[in-house]
DNA sequence: TAAAGATTATTAGCCTGCTAATCAAAATTA
DNA sequence: TAATTTTGATTAGCAGGCTAATAATCTTTA
């Protein structure tokens, strides 16, 4: 006879749990400054480099073609970022910053900061750090894409 | 002039990084056994307790009325669960394992812990401990639903 | 009883993910 | 050069989240 699971103590459980209200808690904030949750991490590689092709930044963000697609449209829908094509390549286009996404970004920020601080309310200094060396372990584990100091 | 951040060095960014690839495994595992990931955490409200209308497991799985309507949808596509009317309210409708929404189970669990397995390969025994505990406290503080043992 | 309010399910539509399929342009190879 | 393959962007369509708006059914209140 099988053993029936207890879903509930499984870390994954509580992962996914985690996971769809943070997306949820990330939506409501970046809502509040007109954003939606995916955009800023798109912002956020621009403010890194400007004029990226849309492949590159996919590939930066470990996301499909399509879905980089889509949020860029969206973030030219609100006058964050507008394309380019270069004679250099017909296929690609480059996505720059425009004026607003630019300086847009000190409230972004700040709103990003507030959602951090929202987030870990209930840690402490401790575990906030424990958390983040567990995640950095996840996220390599998932993507193969090992913590920051390796560089990109 | 204002400091600008290092979204690397935060946990939320880290945490949205972790939970997309979470759901993309979660996604991939279930879809090896025909299903999708949301669709469990339905079968499993079912199993702990059969036939309850949609308002009730929207608000144990913490997810809007819609949501589990497109669910239940999917879940009937592929004959695991079924809907029925009773007499006593006519604006709800329960929804009722079907048997091979019962005899698949076993199947549906065993590939949940291979995907808890695949998950948390890269953690030790303490740290998936120490994950579990910092994971239950971020949920209590989301959702205002504190640990299990507080019951329901 | 009749009217007003609350509850349940559903539809429409949006964002973030995905895959599969297209199309144009570039690069490679015969 | 010509044919083939690869690459980059896009569209269509699906799942899982959401909010807003409807419709139908209860429940409550006047």
């Amino acid at each position: 006879m099988a053993e029936l699971i207890k879903f509930e103590s499984t870390v994954s459980f509580l992962l996914a749990k985690v996971s769809t209200a943070f997306r949820n808690s990330l939506e409501r904030r970046m809502g509040e400054i007109g954003l939606h949750g995916g955009q800023i991490f798109v912002l956020f590689e621009l403010w890194k480099k400007d004029g990226q092709r849309q492949i590159d930044l996919a590939k930066k963000l470990d996301i499909a073609a399509p879905t980089i697609n889509k949020m860029i449209k969206g973030l030219i829908d609100v006058n964050l970022v507008e394309r380019a094509r270069y004679d250099d390549d017909g296929r690609s286009t480059r996505i720059f910053l425009t004026p607003l996404g630019i300086t847009m970004r000190p409230q972004i920020e700040a709103q990003w900061l507030e959602l951090e601080e929202y987030c870990l309310s209930c840690l402490n200094e401790t575990e906030r750090m424990i958390l983040f060396n567990i995640l950095n372990k996840l996220r390599s584990n998932y993507t193969g894409r090992p913590d920051p100091e390796d560089g990109e």
